[in-house]
DNA sequence: CGGTAACCTGGGAT
DNA sequence: AATCCCAGGTTAC
């Protein structure tokens, strides 16, 4: 117990590595033919230099941090391509976008066909980083009534809310559950890797989202062989949910960006493999709802030690879920989602690593699933209450 | 209706 | 080395 381990701080996650696979092994072919073989590599200008052409988006660090919006479980398809560099797909663009040293964003799309495709490429960019919405005054109204946020924010700047397309949310979310992020990657990989092949950036291949046609020509003892495990049916048969509806399912899920939250959560609801959590993050990442709560653990913990202490030692069961995120509205309003983005991202390892010590607020996970036992002899009439609550 | 037990898989802890 | 546990849950009793 007392072997000196100092390991406690910041890493958890060792190599990362062989997260994706970047590079799908070559197989057979060699690019190159015997003749030119010979010549060492580093005398061989590749034909066509890949573009780097970068150029501002107008946006600062604290409008948009690309390390605290990209890795922090939004979504699962952007990869880092340099050190303050992520790459990704939006529709059909193939995007990067990396910090410049005053902390702006730049962005460069590969392979643009026409300038005609550019210009449209940067409007679906920004409406994807959902620029719409200014950052900091959103915040400004959650520092106001929460000096906690308001410290963390001035740690975490930059911690936004993207709008992705739904469909695409919807998969990568149906994928997520009970799983963790490096399964989640590969599952996510293997997907898109169904749709149209864009480019290779830093070893990663990058394809457009499959359409759900295509998705559809997918059978689950595919996906169960690809290691999706029981989420193969789920994946399945929310498409043909999907497909079922009448003026197409895509459409149907766009729509879902017009109607109230909780008619949206009660529509996704029916799809096989969506629960509660899946749906609020479908809705808050996918169709404007920003005050969709994904009520996970992680967020359970934020909730029991600053919003609901009287709720500490209970388990996460449906009715209180709704119960925390009735509490995150109440609290921090029409954007309460985007409030708990931020939170959520201040309670992964990489962040704390980061964050002041005085948030990381002891307890480390040895005594959390102990109910409240010693020291209170009241204590099991507070559970009592909450759970006749 | 609320509480519980399976459900796929892989990595890390015991 | 064998087993248990857990990972941003959902479903079926």
């Amino acid at each position: 117990m007392h072997a000196l381990k100092l390991s406690t701080a910041p890493i958890m996650k060792k190599k990362t590595m062989p997260t994706t696979t970047p590079i799908p092994s070559p197989p057979l072919t060699p690019p190159t033919p015997q003749l030119i073989s010979k010549i060492p590599k580093s005398l061989l200008k590749p034909t066509s230099t890949p573009i780097t052409k970068w150029a501002p988006l107008n946006l600062s660090k604290s409008e948009l941090s690309l390390p605290l919006t990209f890795p922090t479980g939004q979504t699962f398809r952007w990869k880092q391509t340099g050190p303050l560099q992520y790459t990704g797909a939006v529709g059909p663009h193939l995007v990067s976008l990396k910090h410049l040293t005053n902390g702006d964003v730049s962005y460069c799309l590969h392979r643009t066909s026409s300038p005609s495709s550019e210009a449209e490429a940067l409007v679906a960019l920004r409406d994807f980083l959902n620029v719409g919405i200014c950052l900091s005054d959103v915040w400004e109204v959650f520092s106001a009534s929460d000096s906690r946020f308001a410290e963390l924010a001035g740690h975490l700047g930059g911690a936004r809310v993207l709008r992705q397309d739904p469909l695409e949310c919807l998969m990568q979310f149906l994928c997520s559950s009970n799983n963790n992020i490096q399964r989640i990657t590969k599952m996510v990989n293997f997907i898109s890797s169904l749709g149209n092949y864009l480019g290779t950036i830093e070893g990663f291949e990058f394809h457009e989202f499959p359409s759900l046609e295509r998705l559809s020509t997918v059978a689950e003892q595919e996906l169960r062989e690809a290691g999706f495990g029981y989420r193969a049916k789920y994946i399945t048969g929310t498409v043909k949910a999907l497909q079922s509806k009448h003026g197409g399912g895509v459409e149907w899920l766009l729509s879902l960006r017009k109607v109230d939250l909780d008619e949206a959560i009660d529509a996704l609801l029916t799809l096989p493999g969506v629960g509660p959590k899946v749906a609020a993050c479908i809705a808050l990442f996918s169709l404007d709802q920003h005050h969709a709560i994904p009520v996970d653990t992680h967020v359970w913990q934020i909730a029991t030690r600053h919003l609901l202490p009287e709720l500490a030692g209970a388990r996460l069961t449906p009715k209180l879920c709704s119960r925390v995120a009735e509490a995150f509205v109440n609290k921090y309003g029409k954007y309460a989602g985007w409030a708990q983005t931020l939170l959520f991202i201040a309670e992964l390892p990489s962040q704390k690593a980061i964050l002041p010590s005085h948030f990381s607020n002891a307890k480390g996970k040895k005594s959390v699933k102990r109910k409240i036992v010693e020291t209170n002899t009241t204590s099991e009439n507070v559970i009592n209450d909450i759970e006749e609550g």
